[in-house]
DNA sequence: GCACTTCTGCTACCTAAGTCACAGAGGTTA
DNA sequence: TAACCTCTGTGACTTAGGTAGCAGAAGTGC
């Protein structure tokens, strides 16, 4: 991307702020921003399906998106990972050069940049900086992946829904904010939870009653912070989150 | 580790022969080896807790060890990862700095080498063959997180104990062997898919009554891999195994 | 060789969480 | 504004997978 694009400042901003690219120096930035190309794809359409995998590597700059697996049995769509603005993909290809078999989808319409896996591992040779980043993001990815895969074996449904709608809320004045998630469908709360719509339209309702969340159609939010929390401990006593 | 160690020549070769440093320079190997510690643990007993993971990484040069989380209400214990030679721990302290909770036990009496972060660290920064090796063997573990996450939320358990027992199993001659896992207890069996003991007998009663597999107590065999294959097979459709 | 521990097999039972089906509410599109 | 689609709520039913408990087999330690 050159800097004279329309859309060059922009984002830059959002390198700049992300976890991978923001604590770089800024040539080293503008450098690497001008070996991306820019993209959109409208939301619910496929930004990577398996077999993509293995060429390119993408970063999101706005929007969200989901990495997803299906059980093609069953239908049943499984979210690993949600992705916002500053989050790449797919990190296990660039890793090993192997095919992964996961698909990114738009959540929304999104812009994202990308480039050859080539250029990004250059990078990783060329700027020990850009290595230094690198390395904690794929940790909080491993960290992610643990929790996920420990909650599905350890928790119940409705425990691993609280969680996730704690983990995404944070304490705001006056009121608890629901990041990221508010506005999703119970179809696809339950696609991050290892669940399905019911299960999780059920447990909901559940937390309406108690006064917990407040809730109307593709609007969510916390209401009682410390009575979500209070739930989970009296559950497990995980602290890892 | 001094090169005048008694150990110091199977410890070398038990390196050479692993993902991590099987790679690397002889030179940069005995560099490597002399900043290492080697410990001995005996069965069972806690080779690190969660209050340990930020101080030192480990290698597994003999013998096996699993990497666990429990639920403490439940008392119920998940095996994250089955460690062998060659396999390090615990990765993602190393790579974000922060506690991780998670415990190793070994599992046979085994030996491990050890090093604080920092040296690690350092090797990462001085030596780009080494970074080489280092995240690609990040991308298998990941891999392998996002297959357990995917399978405990799609799967049911047989299938699940289906894919532990293929994915164990190698074709030999003139029969199949089962690597690795063929003397664990069913309640280890079943901490690996995130279940419980009298459900992985049932289902190990199913598959030794087809003849899939042969067993008496400890000892665990798989006879018709095809048949096991195949049982999978029909359940599902992932080829990322 | 005997006592003790660990593992396996099996039965009876319980329940969380799934499927199916339908209706109405709330948005969106033509 | 009518037709359509998507989302949510709910009831009835099924079932996989869990708990509890016990007995005998197989190892281990003394």
């Amino acid at each position: 991307m050159k800097p004279d694009s329309p859309f060059y400042a922009h984002t830059l901003k959002a390198l700049r702020q992300s976890e991978l690219f923001g604590r770089l120096d800024e040539a080293v930035i503008k450098e690497m921003l001008l070996s991306f190309l820019r993209e959109t794809w409208s939301k619910k359409s496929i930004v990577m399906h398996p077999e993509q995998t293995i060429r390119r590597f993408y970063v999101v700059i706005s929007g969200r998106a989901k990495m997803t697996r299906v059980n093609p049995d069953t239908g049943r769509e499984f979210t690993l990972f949600l992705l916002e603005a500053g989050d790449g993909f797919d990190v296990v290809s660039l890793l090993d050069g192997k095919k992964h078999n996961v698909s990114v989808i738009a959540m929304d319409d999104i812009e994202v940049l990308t480039a050859p896996f080539d250029t990004i591992h250059e990078w990783i040779k060329q700027h020990p900086s850009f290595n230094r980043e690198f390395l904690p993001y794929i940790g909080k990815l491993i960290r992610q992946l643990t929790n996920l895969a420990s909650d599905l074996a350890l928790l119940d449904t409705g425990t691993r829904l609280a969680k996730l709608l704690l983990r995404h809320t944070t304490k705001g004045t006056p009121y608890p904010r629901l990041r990221l998630i508010n506005d999703l469908s119970h179809e696809e709360l339950a696609g991050m939870i290892g669940s399905v719509r019911v299960v999780v339209s059920r447990y909901l309702q559940g937390l309406k009653k108690e006064g917990i969340v407040v809730a109307r159609r593709g609007q969510l939010e916390v209401n009682k912070l410390q009575a979500l929390a209070e739930k989970i401990e009296r559950h497990l006593g995980f602290k890892d989150k």
